[in-house]
DNA sequence: ATGAAAGCGCTAACAA
DNA sequence: TTGTTAGCGCTTTCAT
């Protein structure tokens, strides 16, 4: 295993280069010759090192991915998606997290481009505006955006804006009014923002007034009381919440649980990625789904035919299709009005 | 950035053996040429190629870490752990999975080691009887296994033994005595085998007779109506579930409940793993929880720990702590005995 | 303190 | 068809 191609050469009583052709052009040598080299190959348990390969500047097969966390399954299933097809056409993986840190995104790109990937599949926090991609635009390698959706750049993500447009006029037909967006770690990213202007217009086309993103801290696992607060006292508390992921949901469901309220009779909730684990909530959590394995799969093919040469210009940002998962956690509107039954339940329920 | 050491040496009128000098020992360069040198790097944004270094037999700074799945939020985690700390020391990492099979696992190996990684971190089906580790042993580069609970080789788990039998203690504990076990993909697993090991020594010292575990193939995401069946018909049928891992659980969770079960009051479930995501379910599940970004973590010292020379030879299998959390998912039998109660709460939900 | 040169493993002209 | 040779970018003797 630690032999080289010398090695191989001297067993097999030819050049490095016959080796080589062996290897990389066999229809180029004598068939004899080729079975001798082969078994010295195979004596010597030999295979050649990437590492030459690489220097030579040959193509190093080393595709750099760079996600915010795999602690969001999210990441973690387009991650999957990849590497189906990466270790399926004999590519390497260099992975690199960044906890949604500009500082950490810059020293990834910097650091998978000095190892000369080919490639890079990213998802930045904010895509339009960051310099360093208008640097690999300059002088490469190729990449491909994940989950940002932008129309500047090469990327696969869903339509952000009209995804959240559709969840939030689904809580608006079931009678919700008073809709609150809550908005994780992802606040400042251009997910978010997109998430939120599709809230903001399905809102205001029902006649609506949309609120500001409510930020959430959803890494603190327990709901602040000022925020708990805000959502569940008042006449103008809310009766739906839009949460920008589902994670995120998950911890503001348990939180209201906590405060004795019922989801999804004193409060409906969407979420925001349609993880396989929240739809084993019970009830399942409503959540527009995106298609995360596809999604990597996807940027996986279009960094692959960027590379290749045959990329297609016009079409830059790729949208694929969204889902709307109606989990049991959004009730029409009526229920809700109630509130003294909805008294009597909590306090059955109490302790 | 595309510019080479070569390059460097023109601009700054020094030989490239200086700026190599300069940059990988600057106290034995003369200042002055020291501060041209860096003045040329800086002009022209170069960084030295590891590919170059890696040839020369330097240090690849590379290591590879191989797991069964990401899907698997226990994995994504390991490797949050690991990354966290590799990147913090300047260590690129390379991931391969493997999807539980072993023809991958060789494969992934042996990509790796071609790509002449310094280091090896992995979670195997079977650690005890892998051949390829035996080849690791010999000349492979250095490894250490995670979530591989084996005496024989390096490696950072939990005691799945104990982690099991406590769990398994405190479900009898809590009165049950026909409790079953369920295990996944990992069927096939040291871990699985530890696992339900621990839970037939657990059941035996009780005086009770251990079952052999079922095997559910969680993937399916629904539970199949036979398994269905023999959970929740006959007088014979268990009051506990002991689950080998979290997703099961979850999967096994809801199957239940489609099936009108409730948990905990018809049916007690026990997970392994302590996902955080599982802790959201209502009622949270209990769990044996294993400290992954931990396990990760000490994974990642104790290969560097091999890599440096310190070695601590006697201690192989490091074992961290496992946790018992209870969630809401383990009632005292004396709940579960009343059929006819059960009966009318069950169909009281129905439909 | 600096430079010249060899060589890590490999591929690709160019020769024979 | 096969061999010779020149690098790819870098580090490291060995000279100077």
């Amino acid at each position: 295993m630690t032999s080289t191609i010398k090695d191989v050469a001297a067993h097999a009583g030819f050049s490095i280069a016959t080796v080589s052709r062996a290897i990389n052009a066999p229809h180029t040598v004598n068939p004899v010759t080729l079975a001798r080299v082969r078994e010295a190959i195979d004596a010597l348990k030999f295979s050649p090192s990437p590492l030459g390969r690489q220097l030579r500047g040959e193509r190093t097969r080393l595709i750099g991915v760079v996600l915010p966390t795999l602690a969001n399954p999210v990441f973690a299933e387009c991650l999957q998606g990849i590497d189906e097809l990466a270790s399926a056409q004999g590519f390497r993986l260099m992975l690199m997290t960044t906890q949604y840190d500009a500082q950490r995104e810059r020293h990834a790109i910097e650091t998978l481009r000095a190892q000369r990937v080919e490639g890079l599949i990213l998802t930045v926090a904010d895509a339009d505006t960051h310099p360093l991609l208008d640097e690999l635009d300059a002088d490469g390698p190729l990449y491909v955006l994940m989950h940002n959706d932008t129309k500047r750049r090469p990327s696969v993500s869903v339509d952000n804006h009209q995804a959240a447009f559709d969840g939030v006029r689904t809580l608006i037909t079931h009678g919700h009014r008073r809709i609150l967006m809550l908005a994780g770690t992802l606040a400042a990213s251009d997910r978010a923002r997109q998430r939120h202007a599709g809230y903001a217009q399905a809102m205001r086309q029902a006649g609506l007034t949309p609120a500001p993103a409510l930020e959430i801290d959803f890494n603190a696992a327990e709901l602040a009381p000022s925020v708990l607060a805000h959502l569940t006292t008042g006449p103008q508390r809310p009766t739906a919440l839009f949460c920008s992921n589902d994670l995120l949901a998950m911890v503001v469901m348990r939180g209201l649980r906590r405060a004795r309220m019922r989801v999804p009779q004193d409060m409906s909730i969407l979420g925001f990625d349609g993880l396989a684990v929240s739809e084993l909530l019970a009830p399942p959590l409503a959540s527009i789904g995106t298609p995360n394995g596809e999604i990597g799969r996807s940027a996986w093919q279009r960094l692959m035919a960027r590379i290749g040469g045959e990329y297609s210009g016009p079409s830059l940002g790729l949208a694929l299709p969204h889902t709307l998962r109606e989990g049991g956690t959004i009730a029409a509107i009526a229920s809700v009005a109630h509130a003294g039954s909805a008294q009597r339940a909590r306090s059955s329920i109490a302790s």
